[in-house]
DNA sequence: AATTTATTCAACCAATTGGTTGACAATTGG
DNA sequence: CCAATTGTCAACCAATTGGTTGAATAAATT
C-alpha cells in the first residue's frame, strides 16, 4: 500500500468497521472495549482496525488507567475534503448535462445528445 | 476487501496512480494508452488500475475503434462528499478548540486546557 | 492477407490485509 | 499479594493487491 498521507486516509476509510468506529467517535471519545462491543469480531481485530485509523492520523489515543481512550482527529478528513475540491465543480457539470438530457427527452428533441 | 459502494470508492482512491488517472480525467476523456503514458509501469498494470476505478463506478468506458475512452463519473465522488457531511462540523469545532488553546497560550493562561 | 496498434487476459509472484488464537503487560480492586 | 479487567503483541492463515511477462483479441493500415 502507498504510504502518503492521502492514501493512508483513503485506505483507512475503505472498511465499514473502521468507518463505524469513526462514526461512533464522532459522538465523543471512548475506550477500545466500548468501540469493539458492537462488532462481531475479536477485540484484537478491532484493536488492529484502530491502529490503522491511528496510523492514518484519524484518531488519537489517550491512556487512563488500563483504558485507552480514542478520539477522532479531523485533520485527515479535512485534507480529504480539500482533495475533493478539485472535483466538486465536476459533478455539478454532470448534473447539468443530465438535466439537459432529460429536458431534451421531454421535448422529444435528441440533438442535445451529440 | 469490503464490496459495499463506499468501501469500493475509498479503496479505489487509496492509490496515487489511480488518483492521478482521475485527475487526468477531470480534464476530459482519454484513451487507456494516454492515461498510462505518464506512469512508469506496464500498460497492463494501468489497465488493472483503470478496472478498479471502473468497478468503483468512478469511470466509464466507451469503445471507439481499437481505443477505449475513459471518462470520469462523478456519482461515487458525490456519495463520498455526502459521507463527509457527517464530519464537516467536527473539524470546525476542532479548529475552534485549537484557536482557543493558542489564544490561551499567548495570554499565558492555561485554564483553557481543562 | 499480413502487420501494426491498442488493450485485455491469464498466470505468476511477493507483499499486505483482515481475521484468528494464545501469551503478555499494565492497572485496579478485593 | 492475587485475581480480574483492558488492551496489545506475535504467530499464523487464507484471500487480495499491485506489479510482472507473454499470449490473445480487435480494429486499422499497408
Amino acid at each position: 500500500m502507498a504510504t502518503d498521507p492521502l492514501s493512508l486516509t483513503f485506505a483507512a476509510l475503505a472498511d465499514p468497521t473502521r468507518r463505524a468506529i469513526l462514526a461512533r467517535l464522532a459522538q465523543g471519545q471512548t475506550s477500545v472495549g466500548e468501540l469493539a462491543a458492537p462488532h462481531q469480531m475479536s477485540l484484537a481485530a478491532v484493536s488492529k482496525h484502530i491502529k490503522v485509523l491511528e496510523t492514518a492520523g484519524l484518531i488519537a489515543r489517550e491512556k487512563d488507567a488500563q483504558y485507552r481512550y480514542c478520539k477522532l482527529q479531523a485533520g485527515p478528513l479535512k485534507d480529504l475534503d480539500g482533495w475533493m475540491d478539485a472535483y466538486r465543480g465536476l459533478w455539478r457539470d454532470n448534473l447539468d448535462q443530465l438535466d439537459a438530457y432529460l429536458a431534451d427527452m421531454q421535448r422529444g428533441d435528441d440533438t442535445g445528445k451529440q
